[in-house]
DNA sequence: CGATCCTTTGAGCGAACTCAACTCGGGTGG
DNA sequence: CCACCCGAGTTGAGTTCGCTCAAAGGATCG
């Protein structure tokens, strides 16, 4: 249990101060920790969940199906992340929640977040600061499938990527594991596959990263911000603020 | 006061209920009121404000600079919103806020959103869902500018718009005032302005919408939806849960 | 009654799309 | 053990949606 709490608490502390008290009380939440494989729908758009969904190990998406077939995937998350917390505040889900690979998940029930949110008011504007953050995220990713270039729309989501991992230690050195399939690069920066592919051969070829079996690693980190316009304000990490 | 707040109390109510204790702690907040022309910044990337800001008249918008000059607008603010209530638990502005139109505008200080939220436990929460609510809209954006056709793109704004100011009160029948530059509505949907032009004159020649003199009007609300593939859950209104 | 901002139109260009085929690697079963 | 299959990545060619550049009409206002 504290174990995969532990998870939760190394993120929030990457976004904020937690109190002696308030880590104890993180690490006192009831959690039901479940295996998953790839591509396996935790919550559907429609639903209305009775809890919410810690990520503990593997990658996740948020997305929206379109009429025509097509995908819109809204955010990556990590583990320490809690993708749909919320759902603890908006009953009916306006997306789904998916794994991208193989992962470990732990279920927080939506009472227990409220019991601990009304025992510890100051640890609730924490928990808000982090839906806030993930309000942040989808800005930048409005800019970022609004107003930039294909190559640049990969590398911000690198970026963002590499900066969020790093923030719970799941980085090593300059790479770091993204087992995304280019398909879902393309859904998440509103990109053909074939043009995400001829994109990452750029990326490539300009030597800032290379991407391959499931790894990312950035060989130029400057350069690679420079090429995504990338401005990691938008993140409030707390060392930042 | 209470008059400008009572603007407040009736977006509240448009997406959750409140008890008549929580009304009474929303008008007594404290509250400064500005009248601002168009085009006046309200708070700068990077700004780290003290207090956030309640529209009381006019149209606001969030927007970030691209370092090529560009502009991208990430959400549209009527009376009622607080377009900024976030900067309650993120410390640095990570975009701007500016009046599209002649504005009147409340300040309301984060001292005293704090206080009334650990006072009132239930109420910080719907406060809560109100940015998550916001969070959602940055969603449908994304599959806005990611995914949809120009025109589709536009018309999705429009039925937006309408949608949130008929929660309010400020529709007449089926048109409302939209004073939005063409330009400003390529911003928001990362179209270039004269394809703006463009798309407008076919969403007007297809009989849905007419879009003059600072004026929508709607001729076909359900031929417009189906332009835009325009589903209001993202809006969660309190009715519809 | 210019000045200015917004909208509209025309024409050529380019980034990204679609369709289609081929490669490569890992798994699975005969 | 190899043949096959399937998913992911890659490449080529033609097309299209939306862009840029440029200029001409309205509308509004001092």
């Amino acid at each position: 249990m504290t174990r995969h709490l532990d998870r939760l608490v190394r993120k929030l502390e990457s976004i904020t101060r937690l109190t002696e008290d308030e880590k104890q009380a993180v690490l006192g939440l009831p959690i039901t920790v479940k295996e998953l494989g790839a591509d396996q729908d935790i919550v559907r758009e429609g639903d209305r969940p009775s809890q919410s969904c810690l990520v503990l190990e593997g990658f996740l998406f948020l997305y929206k199906m379109l009429p025509d077939g097509g995908r819109q995937i809204m955010s990556f998350h990590v583990p320490g992340d809690i993708p749909d917390l919320q759902s603890l505040h908006l009953t009916v889900m306006d997306h789904g929640l998916t794994t991208a690979t193989q992962s470990s998940v732990g279920f927080i029930p939506h009472d227990a977040l409220r019991a601990i949110c009304h025992a510890h008011p100051v640890l609730a504007d924490k928990l808000w600061r982090d839906t806030l953050i993930d309000a942040a995220i989808f800005r930048e990713w409005i800019v970022n499938v609004g107003s930039r270039e294909a190559p640049s729309r990969i590398a911000h989501v690198l970026c963002e990527v590499f900066l969020k991992l790093q923030a719970v230690g799941l980085t090593s050195g300059n790479s770091f594991e993204f087992p995304i399939t280019q398909a879902e690069i393309g859904d998440a920066t509103g990109l053909s596959t074939v043009h995400v592919n001829r994109s990452i051969q750029k990326l490539r070829s300009d030597k800032l990263v290379s991407l391959e079996k499931g790894r990312c690693t950035i060989w130029d980190w400057d350069g690679l911000k420079r090429a995504a316009t990338f401005d990691p304000t938008y993140l409030h990490f707390a060392k930042a603020e």
